[in-house]
DNA sequence: TAGTGGTCTAGACCACTAA
DNA sequence: TAGTGGTCTAGACCACTAA
């Protein structure tokens, strides 16, 4: 036995079976796959070879394990985050459907709210042009989709700008922190955001329940008030398999 | 042996180890990390043991084999990509560095172009509201980052809108495709790119010659007109661990 | 209780890299 | 040629799930 076809490894000729079986939509999202005791029977493998030719499914995001019961095909329905309320071009495209993205039926809830002052992170301190020894003030939040955690956040604003006012307090009133800030005579007019993927740090698997195969995205945030002065800095971590990052543009 | 220390793996507790060698900065990018050998000598474990603990990193992206090699510790340098050249606020914040994204002394270049005419696949389809039967131009082109593939992308515009011109051929000459579409008197004026992050296919891992642990990127760009109607649709496959996605916004 | 995925061993052979 | 990662086996024991 172990004889290769070819170069091609055994469990990836076998990963390449079920993934086949999947993308036909022979198998579709939630059913199972053969689990490693049918794998070794019908390919006459070992059991870590099975494992491996799963694991691969896995590690593609295409499949999840369950334990105990199987290893599944994995469904993925999104929500569209739009990037920023933008002024101009209200009226524009309807937002078609993509990805299978649906927010409709579905709850998006803030959940964990925690404010803090405190020392900035470098990274903050720089995206706020802060000098140093100026403190900052924390935000946290987490948010859950349908239950689910799908993305964690974190705000950073000059303490010396905020310090005392709703800003400070868990609950920020009618419109949150822009409309708090525009109270202040210091309203965003302009911002930024810069994305990437990766894939997620030990504690993110835990703090989104991720499961294998999963990346995350990773948002930084920052926004200006009309006198270019960045008034606030956001750090945000979102599963990827719960996003969509829509932004739209008028020239 | 095999006496767990507690209920978290033997693999995990060595990834562990070896991830604050590298998060401490002990261990820098393109250092060597411990081989297999090096790790069932160090924690008395069998070499699949050994392995599963270097898969972990692997699968992580902090770290990427080379066979007969070694396993090394990776590096991040990523290049912005500005989401569209916008009209206004052009001479808002400077470029600040961030995930320390460089785009100085690197060279992006354009690969392979290809272009064809041809059927819509179903969501180009429904991007550009074709009718059915209707026709596209396709085209395909690649981008190499210092020698690297590092994005695949592919436009799709209506037939009957841009057969038989400058568009339908490789080169499109002084400001490409949109300023060909303006010259027709279909100037994109409205953009939309909707992106998602996901593991790759693995044609998208040959094609972008990516290593273990990097998710992709995918982008879908609908330009239109300013009659609302869309002109193009692109589809565009990234390299997570090569761009970061910047959108800059003026309300 | 039977089945499932999760971990681990000890050994083998291979292709590839670097000296 | 020595060392390295890549694949695979055959067997074992475990925790968890679902009936």
């Amino acid at each position: 036995m172990a004889a290769p076809g070819k170069g091609e490894p055994r469990y990836l000729q076998i990963a390449v079976d079920l993934r086949a079986s999947i993308t036909s939509g022979e198998r579709g999202p939630g059913s199972r796959l053969p689990g490693e005791n049918d794998l070794m029977a019908t390919y006459q493998v070992a059991r870590e070879t099975a494992r491996k030719a799963l694991a691969q499914l896995i590690n593609e995001g295409i499949a999840t394990p369950r334990r105990g019961a199987g290893v599944y095909v994995r469904e993925f329905r999104p929500v569209i985050r739009d990037g920023i309320t933008r002024l101009s071009g209200e009226t524009w495209p309807e937002g078609k459907p993509i990805w299978g993205a649906e927010s409709e039926g579905r709850s998006l809830e803030v959940d964990r709210v925690q404010v803090s002052e405190g020392d900035p992170p470098p990274r903050a301190a720089v995206l706020l042009g802060l000098a140093d020894g100026e403190r900052v003030i924390v935000r946290d939040r987490r948010y859950l989709l349908d239950g689910k955690p799908v993305l964690i956040a974190r705000s950073y604003l000059p303490a010396s700008l905020v310090r005392g006012t709703q800003i400070a307090q868990s609950d920020t009133g009618p419109g949150g922190t822009y409309a708090r800030l525009a109270d202040l005579g210091h309203a965003p007019t302009h911002f930024r955001e810069d994305l990437r993927a990766r894939m997620p740090e030990p504690g993110e698997v835990s703090a989104l329940d991720l499961v294998p195969g999963t990346p995350v995205v990773e948002v930084i945030r920052t926004a200006y008030a009309s006198d270019a002065q960045p008034v606030e800095a956001s750090e945000m971590v979102a599963d990827a398999g719960a996003y969509v990052f829509r932004y739209d543009f008028t020239t």
